[in-house]
RNA sequence: GCCCGAGUAGCUCAUUUGGCUAGAGCACCUGUCUUGUAAACAGGAGGUAGUGGGUUCGAAUCCCACCUCGGGCUCCA
């Protein structure tokens, strides 16, 4: 008597009564139970150990797929905590999930201890240990009873245990902070827990790969605080942070795709470049911007106020600081004070730094009586904020305290609000494109659990309308439960750079709580009034941030519209040089930002110099080039091609191939121009 | 804010367990050289070793506090 088993493609195959996946995998080839992690029973993970049963459908999760990783990562985890539980057996453990190329897993060492470098090295050899011996993984289930006297010692699996034994009702934080524990929850009524080697145990959902053998390449990386349960109020636990591959290979890769992030990293190459720096004496999140970094910065933001107006909004500017009255009324000291400057005492009242500019686009909106045909009113500003960020949050200029937004508010009736919605979901991602970024994800956060203002009805309108503009838009989207703003819920939208990395950048927010608040009002068709809904819109987000994203977006190699030098010229010879400075001023009369080097370096000297600031071109000039007003063209190479040097290019010609290439970066037909900045070519 | 780590010249880094006047390369300044596609040569200037305290005959080095930065947690544009 066999059992039929129904495979991925749809054929089956027969087994002996009592096989396991396993044996499936070793039936279909060799290489496949080599390969064979674990298996998906009738869509659920499972070990591979597991008998199967006469119809199921399975699948076999293989080390090359996302699941197989992590599993890998998962089962590395528990060999973590064994190796410290090993060395340390005063220590007790929390939690271990797989993460994003890897994994972690939190613990407490008595007396409040923390690891050391040296002791990631230590445990990195007693896990190297455990795998070499081959343990196998042995799953094995109990009752919650019996579980809590296993875990006896364990304080924080006891905990867990209890939290799956007895589900409190689905409430806020509860909801939210779930997901890191599901790995260590188990599936269904029973607990259930791994063994491997002689006396180490764990609580786990599984499934594991068969033994340790097969974890064979991993490495530890940092140790850092974290909270239990990420949560500020209670203990801060020591978390080890590793990395596990299927394979020595991706695990080489892996560490030097890590060295090449670092080496994009905005905060160097701001300082390489010249860009900008946070001197000290300033404080923690506070930059001075460069002039170079300057000069770019007012290349976006003209691209911006260009756009804004050709997309029907209006400028508007708004003071940095406002009476406490302002803040009362909108909610944020309520709110929102925990990330304010405090107050300026000033002729007896009390005046905040904003940390946003709504309330202050309110204003503008209710400074006279407003009709329904001037909506929607779409008010923009480059507004600059001051947000007091906790000092360990704060981070160049991907997180500061100081920072301008590309922001709008824009009041239109509930009829419009779809529309609108809609539109500014395509106008973001336009913008977007522009800088080169072409993969987007968005995300809808509903209402916080905790601070958060309004009625739900007009919450649920609000999210029901984003969430339309979504689906109409046809853009995939995950749900952020309780991730909305205090006003009400937003539409994110992250991009991925140039090396797959995500960053959050636009910001779409709908609001009826600050009308509510400030009473605002149009009056109707009807001759009646009503209250305008509001949407808070910011698209590359903060100025500052977009910059340093773009930055590393781009590895500081910025592209031609965008940088701050884009021709330099050198002449061979000091014999060379009036015809450089002809060279130069040619270019610069074209509205492009050049400058001739004549300093006294040899010629590789100062080609050198131009590249290492990762110059769009640099010209070099000599005696041919004087004969046929030509030019020798060197160009920035990519990451993967080396440009080749062209000599004898006709200087008109460069100068035509230029606006072409200007104009295609910037794939639009705005004027980015902005040469007054320098007033042309540069001794 | 919390946990861990780090702070030596503008930048990158030396200064072995506490011990001579804290060194080097790049950058900068001066001079020589006048150059055809990624680093000419010589000289000079530049540091209260993050700041403050302590231990010691003696501190960049050991201890304490604070500041700043980095990696995380929390939070977020």
């Amino acid at each position: 008597m066999g059992i039929d088993i129904h495979l991925p493609d749809k054929s089956s195959r027969t087994l002996n009564e009592g096989a396991t996946g396993a044996d499936l995998a070793a039936d279909i080839s060799t290489s496949l139970a080599k390969k064979a992690l674990a298996i998906k029973k009738n869509g659920v993970q499972i070990d591979l150990d597991v008998e199967l049963e006469n119809g199921d459908a399975i699948e076999i999760i293989t080390d090359d797929t996302e699941e197989g990783l992590e599993i890998i990562r998962h089962s590395t985890a528990h060999v973590l905590a064994q190796a410290v539980l090993t060395l340390y057996p005063e220590a007790t453990f929390a939690i271990g999930p797989p993460i994003e190329n890897g994994f972690y897993y939190d613990f407490e060492l008595p007396d409040g201890k923390s690891f050391s470098d040296d002791d990631l090295a230590a445990i990195s050899s007693k896990m190297a240990e455990i795998v070499k011996a081959d343990q196998k993984f042995v799953r094995n289930e109990t009752d919650s009873k019996k579980a809590l006297k296993l875990f006896s010692k364990h304080p924080y699996k006891c905990e867990i245990i209890e939290t799956v034994s007895n589900p409190s009702p689905i409430n806020s934080d509860g909801a939210a902070k779930s997901g890191d524990l599901a790995s260590e929850m188990t599936s269904g009524d029973a607990i259930t827990y791994y063994t491997n080697g002689d006396n180490f145990f764990d609580l786990c959902r599984g499934p594991h790969v068969p033994s340790t053998g097969r974890l064979k390449h991993f490495a530890l990386e940092k140790v850092a605080g974290a909270y239990w349960r990420g949560d500020e109020k209670r203990s801060m636990l020591q978390r080890i942070y590793g990395t596990a591959w299927n394979s020595a290979k991706s695990l080489k890769q892996y560490l030097v795709q890590l060295e090449e992030a670092a080496k994009r990293d905005h905060r160097k190459l701001a300082r390489e470049l010249d860009l900008l720096s946070w001197p000290e004496s300033l404080g923690p999140g506070l930059a001075v911007w460069h002039p170079k970094g300057a000069l770019i910065r007012n290349i976006i933001e003209q691209y911006s106020r260009d756009r804004h107006i050709a997309a029907g909004y209006d400028q508007v500017y708004s003071p940095h600081i406002a009476k406490s009255e302002l803040w009362q009324t909108s909610g944020h000291l309520d709110f929102y004070s925990e990330s304010m400057y405090p107050a300026m005492e000033l002729d007896g009242a009390s005046y905040y730094p904003k940390p946003m500019n709504c309330p202050f686009h309110v204003l503008t909106f209710s400074s006279s009586q407003k009709s329904y045909r001037q909506l929607p009113l779409r008010l923009f500003e480059l507004g600059t904020v001051y947000r007091y960020e906790l000092s360990g949050a704060v981070h160049g200029l991907m997180r500061g305290r100081g920072f301008t937004q590309d922001d709008s508010h824009i009041f239109c009736t509930q009829e419009q609000m779809g529309a609108e919605i809609f539109a500014l979901l395509d106008f973001s991602l336009s913008v977007l494109r522009d800088f080169g970024f072409d993969q987007f994800q968005t995300k809808l956060s509903t209402r916080p659990f905790e601070k958060s203002v309004g009625e739900d009805s007009l919450w649920e309108l609000a999210t029901t309308g984003l969430k339309d503009a979504l689906e109409k838009a046809e853009q995939d989207y995950t749900i952020d439960e309780g991730g909305g703003a205090f006003y009400g819920p937003k539409i994110d939208i992250d991009v991925k750079d140039a090396i797959g990395r995500s960053w959050q950048l636009s910001t779409i927010q709908v609001d009826f709580n600050l009308p509510e608040r400030f009473d605002l009002t149009y009056t109707g068709e009807d001759s009646q009034r009503h209250r305008p809904v509001m949407i808070h819109r910011a698209l590359m987000g903060s100025i500052d941030r977009f910059f340093g994203v773009l930055i590393e977006h781009y590895s500081g190699a910025f592209p031609l519209w965008l940088a701050p030098e884009q021709v330099r010229v050198l002449p061979v010879a000091e014999a060379h040089q009036d015809y450089g400075q002809k060279v130069a001023d040619e270019i610069s009369a074209a509205g492009f930002r050049v400058l001739l080097d004549s300093s006294d370096q040899p010629l590789g000297k100062r080609i050198r110099s131009a590249k290492v600031l990762k110059l769009p071109y640099i010209l070099v000039v000599g005696n041919e080039d004087i004969a046929a007003n030509t030019v020798g063209v060197n160009e920035r190479s990519t990451e993967n091609e080396k440009s080749e040097v062209k000599r004898g290019i006709v200087l008109t010609d460069f100068i035509s191939e230029l606006k072409k290439e200007a104009k295609l970066d910037a794939n639009t037909d705005i004027d980015t121009d902005i040469d007054t900045q320098k007033g042309g070519a540069k001794k």
